[in-house]
DNA sequence: TATGAATGAGTCTTCATTCAT
DNA sequence: AATGAATGAAGACTCATTCAT
């Protein structure tokens, strides 16, 4: 039952193309709403073929999932990593992060949305996604220590902001909620977490 | 097609028992994991009888999800009416708002990971959603001015704390990271949480 | 996965009628070569009723066979015990009990040739069919030791017997060897059984 | 669209590869059950090449069938032209026939289940093998003819005694009927072949 | 009102066959 | 001659929805 594994280059680049069109296609629609020859058809390719790389239209999904997960990490990793992480200009750092995180996200709230339904589908999923929330956060706080930025309960509080700059990302990308001001928002958001930091380094 | 609107007694009781069940079976295993024969029989009805009330299978997770927001949004309520807030021991307050808030939130984790990806189904459940945040929101920040705690940008900071404290419900709920530990995470919450609030106070 | 056993009468005669038109269809033309949509139309019902009583395509040809086989047996049954079995004319008895067998098989031979190959998609099937024939050469063993035909080694006999008859069946249903001339084939059958019993009692 | 008859010798070779490969294939599985890429793997050649030999699937299965029947043929009659044949000790030359038609044919009981039903598929097969049935009776009887055992109605006699000797076969190699005596049942056999034979001479 | 049997469009998946290399 | 990737028609099965009772 093991599908073929594509060695020739234009294969690759066929299996490659069906995991991101396929992936694009269910985040956009929905897995239920996506057929597998409306991603045949947006991959430019016969639904037999697809059966050739893939058990199952399943399988698509996850191997979008594990491409997409590995994107987001890289880039937030390369944003970090860019930055140049001090406590003087901290505000201005944490914005530029934002910025470059709305940037690259902007594809994700549906694949987010549809990604957290889907361990319904498949335990695997929800496991994929959880385990790189965790890899992230250790990653993250990992490249702090690293620039002396050092927390107490780092972990923890990583964690809580990873999450409010999901938020905002969110709010940016799609919610558009009338009465809410965005640009005060992420000043806010900014505040916050400048605080959350500083805060630790005062403490010691 | 206007569907019936049941006014006796006994058919109000049939209809709300469809939502119920029907809601809940959705949230469990997903909308298209759920068939409305599934529906039918958790409730205790004739197939077609759903149709006799509901336009179609979607129309029953719309009106489960008002209902869903609605105690949501009631109980949160009730638990900010409930605490004597004010700027004194705001961080036992907080606390107690969160503690009450996981507890009210442990029924629904299935329900919010599903209702995300739902959106592709139907704009109006993302818009009820939506609809439901914003006024959440508002009402908070009413509540909070009637108790004295006026924050500058209160809306765009209530909205911020929402989402703190709902990732924090997630994490208690289901997640379970490894290498988290939750107790502190709490307490890193209450800590910015509280700092966003005073803050603001003390900047006055 | 329990398929509904229907109750009422419309729908025991529609299950019947499933089976029916289904196995004579797949005896016909072969099992792979009959779809679902070809035995709902034959039957005058929609595909999706048909899984409603059977699991699948296969369970169709299973009851089929099991009502195949029960008819056979019954019919082979009362003819024997129609029959006034004894030694005096005992070819004019072998022949009619011929007779009436190539009328009761006429259907039957595309039933058995698909049958036996069925047993690779169903080892359930080659059972059912080992089992009847076994079934058989028993319960005629019974009828003949009730008229005082005993034999020696009579299961055995009679096992052969079956399948010389069951053979000249078939040849007169479908061969149609050319060279072989049919009505003398019965003569030399009805001989040689007719000598296997009397050797017996002879023996005696 | 007539397909390239291989002359050079690695071809035939392949083709007939092909031909065993894919006939013991479809035997064991059955034809529906058997892939073209089954085949192609078992023969060690590509997808590709199949069709340069054979039209389709189906005519790999045919030129199986006759390469079957010619083994079972070129067999059955080795073995009778090897046996001493005359009236003496008839019984134990019976038995030998039959002992090495058992030996012969244990491979083929799949090939033989799956033939009878495979003239759904082409009658190309079934009138193969009916043609063989009586093309076997034919060069029997020549053979007994020849060894002075002339009988009357041989024809019909030697196409009822292959037919008893090939049930036999089937019993010895799969069906295994508890209760079913197969020492007794060969004896049987015999003892009835024998009688036929012998009083036809009788007769005389 | 209520039932649940019946419908059939639509989906995933397979596989014989073709074709570019 | 040979490969094996690619094609796409066809089939089993599901399920929201309807309708006879």
């Amino acid at each position: 039952m093991k599908k073929r594994t594509p060695t020739q280059k234009r294969s690759i680049e066929k299996k490659n193309k069906i995991i991101d069109k396929g992936f694009n296609l269910i985040c956009k629609q929905g897995y239920y709403n996506t057929t597998t020859n409306d991603i045949a058809k947006e991959a430019g390719v016969s639904v037999g073929i697809i059966y050739q790389y893939f058990n199952d239209k399943k399988d698509i999904l996850i191997e979008g999932v594990k491409n997409y997960i590995n994107n987001i990490q890289n880039q937030t990793i390369t944003i970090l990593n860019n930055e140049n992480l001090n406590k003087k200009n901290i505000n201005k750092t944490i914005e530029n992060i934002i910025d470059k995180f709305i940037e690259t996200h902007t594809i994700s709230k549906e694949a987010h949305e549809e990604l957290s339904a889907m361990s319904h589908i498949d335990k695997n999923i929800s496991k994929i996604y959880k385990d790189s929330e965790l890899e992230m956060t250790e990653k993250i706080t990992q490249i702090l220590k690293s620039n002396n930025i050092e927390i107490e309960n780092n972990k923890e509080k990583v964690h809580i902001i990873i999450g409010i700059i999901e938020n905002l990302c969110h709010e940016f990308i799609y919610h558009k909620h009338k009465n809410i001001d965005y640009k005060i928002m992420k000043k806010e958001v900014i505040k916050t977490i400048s605080s959350m930091i500083k805060e630790v380094n005062d403490e010691r």
